[in-house]
DNA sequence: TGCAGGTTACG
DNA sequence: GTAACCTGC
């Protein structure tokens, strides 16, 4: 495996250079990436990149997302050999003791990596914040002797930085990226590639294979090469031809469902391949320019692709706020809310049968390419949240199993604002119907002809309503309805009546369980104790199912928001802890934070049965996050917090603790919530400790 | 210039 | 659905 070209240093050359590992994770990039910075300038380099995908939990890659990461990880191996190291890859369950591991067999004395913000699901540390887990990987490193810095190469501003004027995180969108471009000072700049890097000491430090894909999904991928390149050099080339190129008009073309003309950049971004400061510092240039010639329409691009970067910035910023957030809705009312519990409706959507042409057409690419226009995501999951009324976790999950750029932070701000549990979000009792947005989106129907060859002879005048023409047409067009193409397996109308009728009785319900909380009867209508779990059949890919129709009356339904159904293999069972346990495992010892602690006792994963993926980790009780998250080490917050302004690398990050956005009016649902005990938004009042991360470091 | 009425966008 | 925005009198 090491067959690095150049390896100046290695065999033990490092002599009076230090050597310095550096971890690659979702910064698979060499320009601008400034942990890999720190190593280079430290002296000698060790690039290591640990596959322990059992520490994302639930959230194990899905098919396109891993074969971008292979790729992805290959080009970067290329590219460190050009410099003169290559990347040691290890396959793990556990990064820290791999970390560890490298740093043994290479006589390693420093660790640089790149902060991630996202949601992590990890079984045994049970934190809810990738944050949480790196301050743990540091102390452990820094009692190993290891000199630990990590760094900000994924945002324009670290979440904690970006507050309102009482010094409180942000609960809307336009306020926070507002706040983003008004900053007094201006995101970091990127920075150049190192001319070459000296490799440390990996004679003693043998790489794994990684298995990323296995014979069925190699030939399923085999066509994505033909429409992608990963790899940071690639990601580059991406951004060039953007940026000089379909941006200019991006704000006429970027609500055409088929057209090439968004950036692409999506996959790039979430692995870390461009940095996200060079895009926006290429923006800016564009903006400038453009501005000074009076362009408007230029202008206007501009600000509409940074708005898109904002919002991945929001994610970030959602995520390190409201850790929960990729499990459970942000405004409490919406537990309430009955969900129609029906794996016929979700398969009818997961197959583009709904009957609905645009909605189908997108879901049929999103299977065929791992890829939808931010446009008909909206379409597509407002459709399986507002008329279907299926869970919203259950499609986020799908998305996350079937995108090329699937990205658990985006996409739960994304179906969160779908769902109408953002205070900024989309009105609950909103539908967009389907045919409306065909004609917005899609005007000439070549869209749903591409997807739907079926209806590729129906006229543009029926193509996104083949339930009104007339019967000629359709049997001109060879579209038989409840045949070769599904009638509508929902009405809209009837849809909008029985989203009115579950908002009734979710407010309803919600009313009961706060007037419960009043008089002290503690737990009201509680749902989670009596939601039965929830077990999914195998089936769940197949193709020729011809859906379910006509479900008017008898769905099942039900309040909890349930745990997703596993796209991939599982056949999973949830097993309930009794309501009190939830309250006891929540509610204390919030001060110590145990490491290495593993709360199986909290974690209800009872059988997973599962061919060849990962372990997965069922739960559907969010709670088990809570009970080791807490400060340590806190220091003043004002002054960490200027200190933060000035030095942004290395330096600061606060342990995650709650924001205080409760305090704004809009969760204020949640402040009463009594499922959630120990609701994020319980602790709110507690501000965001910060927490000097180089003063650990520097106890060397 | 000011207002009514239509249109668009909405993270 | 609402609020900002545009248009025509």
């Amino acid at each position: 495996m090491s067959s690095g070209l150049v390896r100046r240093g290695g065999g033990g050359g490092g002599n009076n250079s230090c050597s310095s590992i550096v971890w690659f994770r979702r910064d698979l990039r060499i320009e601008d990436n400034p942990a890999l910075a720190a190593g280079v300038r430290a002296g000698a380099v060790v690039a290591v990149f640990i596959w322990a995908p059992e520490e994302e939990g639930y959230y194990y890659p899905g098919r396109v997302s891993r074969w971008w990461l292979k790729q992805s990880l290959a080009h970067l191996d290329t590219s460190l050999k050009s410099f003169g190291t290559y990347l040691v890859t290890k396959r793990s369950s556990d990064s820290v003791s791999s970390l560890i591991d490298v740093v043994k067999s290479t006589g390693a004395t420093h660790l640089f990596f790149n902060h991630l913000y996202g949601h992590y699901v990890y079984f045994h540390f049970v934190d809810p914040l990738s944050l949480v887990r790196d301050q743990r990987a540091k102390e452990l490193l820094t009692d190993q002797g290891i000199v630990v810095q990590s760094f900000n190469a994924d945002l324009l501003y670290e979440p904690w930085d970006v507050n309102d004027d009482q010094e409180r995180p942000f609960t809307t969108f336009a306020d926070f990226w507002n706040k983003c471009l008004n900053m007094p000072y201006d995101p970091a700049a990127p920075t150049l590639p190192p001319k070459r890097i000296t490799s440390g000491d990996v004679s003693r430090c043998s790489s794994d294979i990684l298995m990323f894909e296995n014979e069925t999904e190699t030939g399923s991928n085999a066509l994505l090469a033909r429409a992608w390149s990963p790899g940071w050099s690639n990601a580059d080339k991406a951004l060039s031809a953007f940026i000089n190129g379909p941006l200019i008009e991006y704000s006429v073309n970027r609500r055409k469902a088929d057209s090439a003309t968004t950036s692409f950049l999506s996959p790039h971004l979430h692995f870390g391949e461009v940095s996200v400061r060079k895009v926006f510092h290429l923006l800016r240039i564009k903006q400038v320019l453009w501005a000074n010639e009076g362009n408007i329409a230029g202008e206007e691009s501009v600000n509409l692709f940074l708005k898109s970067i904002g919002l991945r910035e929001y994610s970030r910023y959602i995520s390190f706020n409201h850790p929960y957030s990729h499990e459970r809705p942000l405004l409490g009312h919406l537990k309430f809310f009955p969900w129609v519990v029906d794996e016929s409706y979700f398969k009818a959507w997961r197959q583009g049968r709904t009957g609905y042409p645009l909605v189908d057409a997108g879901m049929r690419e999103l299977w065929a390419t791992g890829w939808l226009h931010d446009r008909i995501r909206v379409v597509v999951s407002s459709f399986f949240v507002k008329v279907l009324q299926l869970p919203w976790r259950w499609g986020m999950k799908y998305f996350w199993d079937t995108l090329l750029d699937a990205d658990l932070e985006s996409d739960a701000l994304g179906w969160q604002y779908i769902s109408g549990t953002l205070p900024d979000g989309r009105a609950f009792d909103r539908i967009d119907n389907p045919q409306f947005e065909g004609y917005k989106f899609d005007p000439y129907g070549e869209y749903v002809r591409r997807w739907l060859p079926e209806l590729a002879r129906l006229p543009t005048e029926w193509i996104h309503h083949p339930w009104n023409a007339p019967e000629p047409v359709l049997q001109a067009a060879g579209v038989e309805l409840g045949m070769n193409y599904p009638s509508p397996i929902v009405e809209i109308d009837a849809a909008k009546d029985r989203l009115q009728e579950s908002l009734t009785e979710m407010w309803q319900l919600e009313a009961a369980s706060r007037a419960a909380i009043e008089n002290g009867t503690e737990e009201g209508l509680g749902d989670s104790s009596e939601s039965a779990p929830f077990a999914f059949p195998q089936d769940i890919m197949e193709v020729d199912h011809e859906p379910a129709r006509n479900h008017t009356t008898n769905l099942p339904r039900r309040h909890q928001d349930q745990m997703v159904p596993s796209m991939t293999s599982s056949f999973l069972r949830v097993e309930e802890s009794s309501s009190s346990e939830h309250r006891n495992s929540a509610g204390d010892s919030r001060q110590e934070v145990p490491m290495n602690t593993n709360n199986v006792s909290q974690v209800h994963h009872i059988e997973t049965v599962n061919q060849g993926g990962p372990p997965i980790i069922v739960n559907n009780n969010p709670q088990w996050f809570n009970n080791n998250l807490g400060p340590r080490n806190m220091d003043d917050t004002a002054e960490s917090s200027s200190i933060s302004r000035r030095d942004r690398d290395g330096g600061l990050v606060p342990v995650w603790s709650p924001s205080s956005s409760s305090s704004s009016e809009h969760f204020v649902g949640e402040e009463n919530d009594l499922e959630s005990t120990p609701s994020y938004l319980r602790r709110h009042q507690q501000s965001n400790q910060l927490l000097d991360w180089r003063r650990l470091s520097q106890a060397r």
